[in-house]
RNA sequence: GACCCCAUCGUCUAGCGGUUAGGACACCGCCCUUUCACGGCGGCAGCACGGGUUCGAGUCCCGUUGGGGUCGCCA
């Protein structure tokens, strides 16, 4: 065997420290010997390896990366991955990688890659070096490639994608795991066939690797099969090159989904065959939908986009997302600066959680209630126009909307139940018509529309006195003469104080509204 | 099917051998109130099951059940 089966272990003493120690832990950092495009990557400090395991050195800077596939928009669950990446960096003061892994070209596009970017800087993940694109590092890869040729540690394999695509559904079909059955692997070559090339992977023996989140995770080696690492046009497979990016951007940390635990013993085994070191993992749990599936677009709002149609702070996001899997005694509520200071990846919860779209409506109330009423007005502007109402007065719509915001938990919500202090004619709902516009309730808003006519004073004390007055006069409840206005004001029977809304409006408008509401019942 | 991961209120979670099992969202009630909210107070609700270990188990071990993930010349 060429591979020494030199495992990964952890001593005991290591595991247990695993839930207290953050993270920045053993691993060494490669000396970097291939020589990248990127120029600024050539700025990169680099060191000579220690040997990893947990004795060595923690005096370097934690790097982190995040790197998303561009096949799609930018995921909430990848958002939360990319989050944790973020947030770790910058609590320990390290440094935060973006790397576009483009290699699938019959998927990848350019507009997913700017929506994932777009996603990003709207979140405020800034990154320190990249993005990196795969499909730029291509000789990187091949070179790696060879080596392991040269050494004997991989071989060409001519099965065709049909053999292998029989074999495995037949093994399927036989209730066995569907593995390569090592055809290609002490085969001479057969030149002129279009050839992948597989790694040689240990058939004996078992790999371990160490998990932040998790402690040990070992698997055995038979379970395993050789993969393939280059296809057979040449072009390197995502375990090869994350392997390979992943040492070469000196990566101490990998933190990812925990649907990459899989992968993760062949990367193992690709490190070892390399000769590279380790780096530390930490798998998070998944982000489920309410089915406990994971989270994809039937659950509805998928990509972070969306969540920025739909009106949320990225504050409130990211403060959501970053609860979901961590938490930090009874605390919810974090500006940007708080998580960062507080984050903690051994205080990362290691069972799945589903997305709550209720709690992320609380949170983000919490964190629009911190912005003053000029911002508000400020970010509701978008989402009023997109409705074609007119909010070009400023102090005027912060004026409006301040009465509304506390009743709502997005800014797509408080445009929509503000919309009536920024449209000519209102619509009423017939439900509020038949029972507040009717019989007396209309005689007294006829009354209290005279009244109104009369007052040229339309502050707030002011009309609160001419609405007690008229109260009892009239005799009756305050809610019986309220609604009738309310309803003709806004439409509907719930809205701010009726006060407010009358000041706000102003005489003109007010009178008028009333008018139109008596005219449609007569 | 095989392998891997996971398991405290409906949901997010605290708990790291001794707790009346804590907080938050949601829900319900009361207060505030001209409506709806906000806010305040209170309430409902949880350790999946079975074996161990221990004086003592939500906490440690094993098993069962349940859920999820992965088994590509996708990433």
């Amino acid at each position: 065997m060429l591979l020494q089966l030199e495992v990964f272990t952890r001593s005991q003493a290591a595991r247990l420290k695993r839930r207290r120690a953050a993270c920045l832990s053993s691993v060494g950092i490669i000396r970097r010997l291939l020589n990248p495009a990127s120029s600024r990557r050539a700025r990169q400090k680099t060191s000579s390896c220690s040997n990893s395991g947990s004795n060595g050195k923690d005096n370097m800077k934690p790097r982190v990366r995040f790197a998303p596939s561009p096949t799609g928009a930018l995921h909430i669950g990848g958002a939360r991955t990319a989050l944790f990446n973020w947030l770790f960096a910058r609590h320990h003061g390290g440094v935060f990688i973006l790397r576009i892994e483009d290699t699938d070209l019959e998927r990848s596009t350019k507009e997913f890659e700017q929506s994932i970017l777009d996603g990003m800087r709207w979140l405020g993940m800034d990154w320190d070096e990249g993005p990196f694109y795969q499909t730029q590092r291509m000789d990187l890869y091949r070179e790696h490639v060879q080596k392991l040729l040269d050494e004997g540690k991989a071989y060409p394999c001519t099965c065709t994608p049909e053999e292998l695509e029989a074999k495995r559904a037949q093994a399927l079909a036989e209730g066995r795991k569907p593995k390569y059955d090592g055809t290609c692997r002490n085969r001479p070559a057969q030149p002129g066939k279009p050839a992948a090339i597989r790694f040689r992977a240990p058939v004996e023996g078992s790999v371990s690797f160490h998990d932040i989140c998790r402690g040990t995770i070992t698997f055995e080696n038979r379970e395993l099969d050789d993969l393939i690492i280059a296809r057979s046009d040449g072009s390197p497979t995502y375990n090869f090159t994350v392997v390979v990016d992943d040492v070469t951007m000196a990566i101490t940390h990998v933190i990812r989904g925990d649907d990459h635990i899989n992968n993760t013993p062949r990367q193992v085994l690709l490190y070892e065959a390399l000769g590279y070191p380790v780096p530390e993992f930490a798998h998070l749990p998944m982000i489920h939908g309410s089915d406990r599936k994971k989270l994809s677009k039937r659950h509805g709002a998928a990509s972070v986009t969306e969540y920025r149609e739909m009106g949320y702070l990225p504050e409130a996001v990211v403060n959501y997302l970053a609860r979901l899997g961590w938490s930090c005694g009874d605390r919810e509520i974090f500006s940007r600066d708080e998580l960062i200071k507080a984050f903690d990846l051994s205080a990362v919860g290691s069972a799945p959680s589903i997305f709550d779209f209720e709690k992320l409506g609380w949170v983000n109330a919490q964190h629009m209630a911190k912005n003053t009423d000029d911002e508000i007005a400020a970010m509701t502007e978008p989402f009023l126009k997109a409705m074609s109402l007119d909010a070009g007065d400023r102090a005027y719509a912060a004026r409006a909307l301040a009465t509304e915001r506390e009743r709502a938990r997005n800014f797509k919500e408080l445009a929509e139940i503000s919309a009536f202090y920024f449209r000519d004619v209102i619509e009423i709902d017939p439900k509020a018509t038949e029972k507040w516009l009717r019989g007396d309730n209309a005689k007294r808003l006829d009354t209290i529309k005279n009244r109104l006519a009369l007052q040229d004073d339309w502050s707030e004390q002011a009309l609160a006195k001419l609405f007690e007055s008229a109260l009892s006069e009239f005799g009756c409840k305050m809610l019986e003469l309220a609604q009738p206005v309310r309803v003709s004001l806004t439409g509907s029977t719930a809205s701010p104080g009726i006060y407010e809304v009358l000041s706000i409006l102003g005489k003109e408008r007010a009178l008028k509204r009333i008018e139109a509401a008596l005219q449609s019942v007569r």
